[in-house]
DNA sequence: GTCTATATGGTGATAGAC
DNA sequence: GTCTATCACCATATAGAC
């Protein structure tokens, strides 16, 4: 889109401004949230003065929608791109622990930018909203056909509603956000605690109260507390 | 602590008015955010006069704090009071259940009030922060503890880092609230799933490469993808 | 307790020189 | 492209009447 040019040459003096502008911005608008974060301070971060930013947004709400749309594509991109290199041999299970490795390295790389999308969705203008809610949207779908065919090759238990655990599974993904820090576990070992976790559960097998189950079964359980 | 003359009567005018000023706080901070939240809208959903938000909070940023100071203590205060009353007969695992239950049925019941915690964190003053830090990490204390008690008791997989596993569950779970809905699932099902996976998992049981183990073992997992 | 001013400062955005 | 001014507005917070 913008700066037609797309296709040849590199990058241009205003391009590589820009760059930098978007940079400042998504580090500022993470930290101060959108209505926190001033255009000064922007354009402090970014080098510039801050009547300078207008002659490449128009505007604070159409920054806020660039550094949006610079984070939307990347994580689902990397996962969609790391399933599709995966052998037809693979197990449905090798295919989703794939997956939550790749959708964990991309949120986690991309950094603030994936913090935008979430600390400060609340307080999106609501245009921007409805475009990133669209791409969105398009990325849950490949995570639920993904679990949809595991459950139909017999891989994963037919008593767990496939919506909620999809939900369950991306926002639990996502929070990773909230806490991750980069001198504590690496990467590679939280994505494989979490395959962990989300494929045999913390209970040691045989244990107590009942396994997993291909079929619906166990259906009296909880309603205690309130 | 304010308003010390807590043990006796009901609330006073003052108080009333407080609670009033208090909740239209939760609810535009969670709207707006923090730097986006204006005094004058408080002011309005609390049906006063902008000016005289200031006789119950000396300025916005108190007034932040007491929100969250609301709500702080409210969940963790659920989930022990409902472990307390089980049964000392209770096993790690019923423990556990009920604990999600009921830190899924506090957050979501808090409603704005726990949204603030996590939306508007990186907005939040640093001071302010800061006590919030202390209450939350005697929180995250109790589950960990939880954790390496049943693991001790031998009822889950000693493969796993606690710390990262409670870290993990916690987050999951707060993670609700970015997607609950009061039209959708129950907070009953959406608890019951919950512990489902983390219990067991979404994989069939025996199914394909390696179930739960009580050891170390599978350990040359992963690494695939960059 | 609650109001109506109002002081004081910061904000997004624009205009026009270079 | 980037700057320096500057406008018009809205924010928090205060003062003092009732």
């Amino acid at each position: 889109m913008a700066r037609n040019r797309v296709v040849k040459r590199k990058q241009s003096k205003a391009d590589i401004s820009r760059d930098k502008v978007l940079a400042a911005a998504v580090q500022v608008f993470s930290e101060k949230g959108y209505a926190g974060a001033t255009m000064r301070e922007v354009a402090r971060v970014a080098g510039l003065s801050a009547g300078s930013l207008y002659y490449y947004f128009s505007s604070k709400e159409l920054m806020m929608e660039a550094v949006i749309n610079v984070s939307i594509n990347n994580v689902s991109k990397t996962v969609l791109n790391a399933i599709a290199v995966q052998p037809p041999s693979a197990s449905y299970s090798e295919k989703i622990k794939v997956a939550i490795k790749a959708h964990l390295q991309g949120i986690l790389s991309s950094g603030a930018n994936a913090v935008i999308s979430r600390y400060l969705w609340v307080q999106i203008p609501d245009e921007v909203k409805r475009k990133h809610f669209i791409a969105q949207s398009a990325y849950e779908e490949f995570w639920l056909n993904l679990l949809i065919a595991a459950q139909e090759a017999g891989e994963i238990r037919t008593d767990l509603d496939v919506r909620l655990t999809r939900t369950i599974m991306l926002s639990a993904i996502n929070a990773a956000l909230d806490w991750y820090r980069p001198d504590g576990k690496s990467v590679d070992e939280i994505a494989e605690t979490f395959f962990k976790i989300i494929k045999e559960g913390i209970v040691i097998s045989g244990e107590s109260d009942g396994p997993a189950l291909t079929a619906p079964e166990a259906k009296k359980e909880a309603t205690a507390l309130k």
